[in-house]
DNA sequence: TAACACTGTGTAATAATATAACATTAATAT
DNA sequence: ATATTAATGTTATATTATTACACAGTGTTA
């Protein structure tokens, strides 16, 4: 019963980038990619970037400041995120665990709180890095 | 057998500002109110507050470019960080569970990955914020 | 003690990330 | 049709963070 968003114009053209790109993308790395195609403001990109992670279709690595596809496709809003980081190479990864994301969905806090979003970022070194 | 470190004068100035703040300081709010005291530059504040992050004083909530102390006191090191955040009020506070830390510390993705670090930032509402 | 490495400092300039404000246009709903 | 909402285009500016370079203090060691 989920509402399929069609993506406006601007949307498309920068979800279509970072969905190809192998690796998270800057904003503005963004914009010069997209400049070709008549985004031509930073303004124009972070209004796109806003709404495609409101809608779950992109999400922010928010200690680099760069976003990435959504690639878990039960995902329909960004509400809860974890990554891979590798500090050598700095190549992310979504983590797509069902003991996690429940361990985390039904956390407590000291005062019974649950949360309705998280943002879980892991840090340490990937395969090929470990190997060097 | 942990080296406490004897901070020095910028980073204890910076510290204690942290310290006795109720909520995270950003970079250039911390700079303003150090400015009497003779540190002039965001450079000197951005190293004091890398060199406080290193050694586990304080700790960056990354998705509000802003810095907290720590006040969980086996923190030695910045390596495994919980917190939560109001999406109203913006109050953060440091989540210390130890079977969080534990389930979080002993995670390993579908590779088999264990991971040095993390950072997790739930968000919601604060209780104040809840019955408003 | 001189040479060195290491860490921290001070300063200026600039890069990188993000938003405010305003006018306009497109899409959707009633 | 018209009211409403969402998206766009543009300029300017605010906010966050780093580069580059000169120098000072401390501890080692040769």
């Amino acid at each position: 019963m989920h509402k399929e968003y069609a993506l406006t114009k601007n949307q498309q053209i920068i979800f279509d980038l970072i969905d190809k790109s192998p690796e998270p993308m800057k904003a503005y790395s963004i914009l010069f990619n997209v400049q070709k195609k008549g985004i031509k403001a930073p303004l124009q990109v972070y209004r796109a970037l806003d709404k495609l992670v409101e809608i779950g279709k992109i999400h922010k690595i928010e200690s680099r400041n760069a976003f990435i596809a959504c690639h878990n496709s039960s995902c329909q809003v960004a509400k809860a995120t974890a990554f891979s980081i590798c500090e050598i190479c700095e190549k992310v990864t979504e983590i797509s665990s069902a003991s996690l994301s429940k361990y985390l969905a039904n956390f407590k806090d000291k005062d019974g709180m649950k949360y309705s979003k998280y943002n879980l970022e892991f840090f340490g070194l990937c395969k090929k890095c470990t190997l060097k």
